[in-house]
DNA sequence: GAGAAGATCTCCT
DNA sequence: GGAGATCTTCTCA
């Protein structure tokens, strides 16, 4: 039985304009499979960051070693490190030349919770993956999943939900940042308890 | 090679 | 509500 909707989203789907991509990619569900076992997870709020027209996006002052995936081809993951502590998973949006990724930054665990525990202690429920630095420990992501092309069957990809129901989609200033943050660049699902912040 | 800042989280008050 | 943790990356010399 193969239907459409497990087949990861194709490239077309990240090569568009980067705040497109960043609202049509909550009620996604992100896969990630490990030690033979699958989390799956809804994309419940996400940061849109661009390049020479957003001062708070890495690939602002231009390319370095460190952002070249946000100048490359679309759909593939960018993991970096912060904080001494933290990743934080993106998504590469954009035309080839063009920067510019999505942050994730809260899931809603569906699938594989036992799983996620097990990667990540958390008192509640809510609390394994309501901000970018928590949901990358709950899977399991680190600075080797920097790269990964998202439109194959990879260790992490991105789908359709099955039910792709509708929701209310609110839009709000970015979280953890000084310069741009008047942009409206924030989206998350109106009505979901898992985002990191109202 | 040094220094500063950072797309965050947790713990403490 | 606020500070500290902790280390990578970038900038400048």
């Amino acid at each position: 039985m193969k239907t459409i909707t497990m087949e990861p989203l194709p490239r077309e789907f990240y090569s568009r304009d980067t705040l497109v991509v960043a609202k049509d990619l909550l009620g996604k569900y992100l896969i990630r499979h490990l030690n033979d076992e699958n989390i799956v997870a809804k994309i419940v709020e996400v940061e849109a960051y661009r390049g020479s027209d957003d001062p708070a996006s890495h690939a602002y002052k231009g390319q370095t070693p460190r952002n070249q995936l946000m100048f490359g081809k679309a759909g593939f993951s960018y993991v970096y490190f912060t904080y001494g502590k933290h990743y934080c998973l993106n998504v590469t949006t954009e035309k080839e030349g063009i920067p510019g990724a999505v942050l994730i930054r809260a899931i809603e665990i569906m699938d594989g919770l036992e799983l996620a525990r097990r990667n990540r202690k958390a008192n509640s429920l809510v609390n394994l993956s309501n901000g970018p630095g928590k949901l990358t420990e709950a899977l399991n992501i680190t600075k080797i999943h920097n790269g990964l092309d998202l439109t194959e069957r990879n260790e992490l990809f991105i789908r359709h939900s099955e039910i792709d129901r509708s929701h209310e989609i609110t839009v709000s200033r970015r979280i953890g940042i000084k310069a741009g943050s008047e942009k409206l660049w924030r989206f998350y699902i109106k009505d979901s308890t898992f985002v990191s912040k109202l």
